[in-house]
DNA sequence: TTTGATGCAAACTTTTTGCAGCTAC
DNA sequence: GTAGCTGCAAAAAGTTTGCATCAAA
């Protein structure tokens, strides 16, 4: 989710190897992992870095802002490191999800604060479809029938 | 979501008292109900219609472009019997969703398609934000302090 | 030294699924 | 009569949590 106001990092709290390397790894990657796909790939150098800590740390920087929760379509829920505005994009047939850089989503914030009596805080824009590589995969099948 | 296709209910399928039923109650219901509640309020006229029943509608129902799925910042998914192109917003306070028409929309899909290689087929948009009885609740919490 | 964070495993919540019997067509 | 659908219950999938121990500041 995008977020119009400025986010503190939690006072008190401490910067472990575990939580570094859980920023770094999202910083690093430019998918957007689930839970599971970081814990995978932090435990190639940490290898008893468990599931749990990966959970706790991910809630923790959502909550710190530094983070985003993707809720779509799929069972799992995947983050995102990247903190301009942007929207995303989830392939039907292999559930990957890319970004598209978008200018008017402020103008379309500023007509939906317009609309409606909620204080409007941020938002979270998932589009569907079919990734390049899932249309020519569909594409073939049409051929061969 | 928003579909762009129209799509056709699934060819063999048959409309039994429960699917009736379900279709009925989400039209009825201008909330966003989840599948529990959805259940819930089913029960009141089919006592024994059970839970695997209303999420296998729903699955079906949504797939054919009747229903869509609302995922968000919950931990459940939610469903919404609407079709006209609006989009979303929850409250971070007490998790209610209300709907929004936005005249953009079609615009923001145009110009989300010429900026991406997929397939675009439509889009789910959840604003987040704060509805105005929680608006009062925390204002009253404020002065108290 | 203090207390926030971790690893582990168990618990929990939500959704999916197998199966025998039922019913729309 | 056929095969899609249902209720029930068990299983799966994803996430959260309790607790003893560890380590950042």
């Amino acid at each position: 989710m995008k977020r119009s106001e400025t986010s503190t990092f939690p006072a008190g709290s401490r910067m472990t190897v575990q939580r570094r390397a859980i920023l770094e790894q999202l910083a690093g990657m430019d998918s957007h992992p689930t839970a599971e796909e970081l814990h995978r790939e932090l435990r190639r150098h940490l290898p008893h870095i468990s599931l749990g800590t990966v959970y706790r740390n991910l809630d923790l920087l959502c909550r710190a802002g530094a983070v985003s929760r993707l809720d779509g379509n799929g069972s799992q829920v995947r983050y995102d490191g990247r903190q301009e505005p942007h929207l995303h994009i989830r392939c039907e047939g292999c559930g990957r999800v890319d970004d598209i850089p978008v200018p008017e989503l402020p103008a379309l914030q500023r007509s939906v604060a317009g609309r409606t009596d909620y204080e409007v805080r941020g938002y979270s824009i998932m589009f569907e479809g079919l990734c390049p590589r899932c249309r020519r995969k569909q594409e073939n099948r049409k051929d061969r029938r």
